[in-house]
DNA sequence: GTCTATATAGCGATAGAC
DNA sequence: GTCTATCGCTATATAGAC
């Protein structure tokens, strides 16, 4: 259970917003590693360099340094970003092509750039806490209203099958996606069952999906 | 952090094997509720009714005892069973339709009747436990393999587009029901994003990926 | 803003009696 | 096969000096 560490040696005297931001972001890396149980405030305090009193009088409780530093990582966006160029793409009338293809890389880019996410999303689910339940109402509930919304609509205009529960379809496309990233982080990591890109796995899912989901007598 | 519990009230004077194994299933349900750094001997102990000193008589640390909890588990089957079971269909040349939808379908009830298998792979996957790892070579890797051949099989008989890999199938093909089934466990509780049954699942999971990946000239 | 020192509780694990 | 008692350690958190 070694690992290596990001290390912040730092003058002394740090102010106090320097301090909190930097205990946050060393408290990140080691939450999403090894989960709440899993990391001390003893190993936060000796990265930051600093005591655990003076931890303490940053972050009340372990428990109130855990919600803070999930309530930081999910206000650096990431999400929202990819959810507003969905809404655009869909809005401004692109092709089915361009909106699965592209929420699909964006995605898996996303993923790739930041896997603190989602191992900190899986430790806080299995954990059972809020966090993770406030998740999924914020963030994924609005993706399957939005998609769900603009399956409907082209199932309604004959485009799309329409023997398809639509939220079923937004499940079976978010699953290929995030099956893909968790395998990519959790376990594939020498990419001994499968190696493609990310364009690749994107280009594949959408063509999987749009082809299946598609109705056969309509041209396209 | 209250849960229920199972209880065993037992008379006293188990037989060894009799305890080990009681010891072990409290150590699969409380392993998998809240990972290995969340479980307490004490704990396990406790609901078992005898003293911490007894359960290290049986497990010499905690680790062992982990390690047997986990073994106990991955060979209570369930992922062999359903390997056969796909084994067999392929071989005497069932639907295309009748294989995928009887695998997802199987995978499915699996993953519903054991939730606990499903976290005590993704908590030994997030800790980096060799479980996981050993887990997908010695499970997951074999399935890629002969659902993967099998797939490549019906490409070259014209059946299936050949201009996706084929493992990349096989995973867009493993995500679906893998993350309906994490879905199911770890936040659809309540189902709020989506309540459909287990046959409806498995017949559109299936439907949208045999449609997205049979050549269309070719009828079936 | 930072420290040392310490309180208090709980952890995994052991000794030794019955 | 089981217990009580306890060890050595580490955990979160606090008090009080600088």
């Amino acid at each position: 259970m070694k690992e290596k560490q990001l290390k912040f040696e730092t003058a002394p005297r740090m102010s106090a917003d320097e301090r909190k931001n930097q205990i946050l972001r060393i408290a990140i890396d080691l939450f999403s590693k090894k989960g709440f149980k899993g990391t001390t405030t003893k190993e936060i305090a000796q990265i930051a360099g600093i005591s655990e009193a003076m931890l303490f009088k940053h972050f009340a409780s372990k428990d109130e340094l855990y919600a803070a530093m999930l309530d930081y990582k999910s206000c650096q966006a990431g999400i929202e970003e990819t959810f507003a160029s969905l809404e655009e793409a869909i809005e401004k009338g692109a092709d089915d092509e361009e909106i699965f293809y592209g929420l699909i890389l964006k995605a898996l880019r996303y993923h790739e750039s930041d896997q603190e996410f989602l191992r900190l999303l899986l430790h806080s689910a299995l954990e059972g806490h809020e966090f993770s339940e406030l998740f999924v109402t914020r963030k994924i509930a609005p993706i399957y209203e939005l998609l769900g919304k603009y399956i409907e609509k082209r199932q309604k205009e004959g485009v799309f099958r329409d023997d398809v529960n639509a939220r079923l379809i937004v499940r079976a496309f978010l699953g290929m996606m995030v099956h893909h990233s968790m395998n990519k982080i959790l376990w594939d990591s020498g990419q001994r069952l499968l190696q493609v890109s990310d364009e690749e796995a994107a280009r594949s899912f959408s063509d999987i999906l749009l082809n299946g989901i598609r109705n056969k007598e309509v041209g396209q």
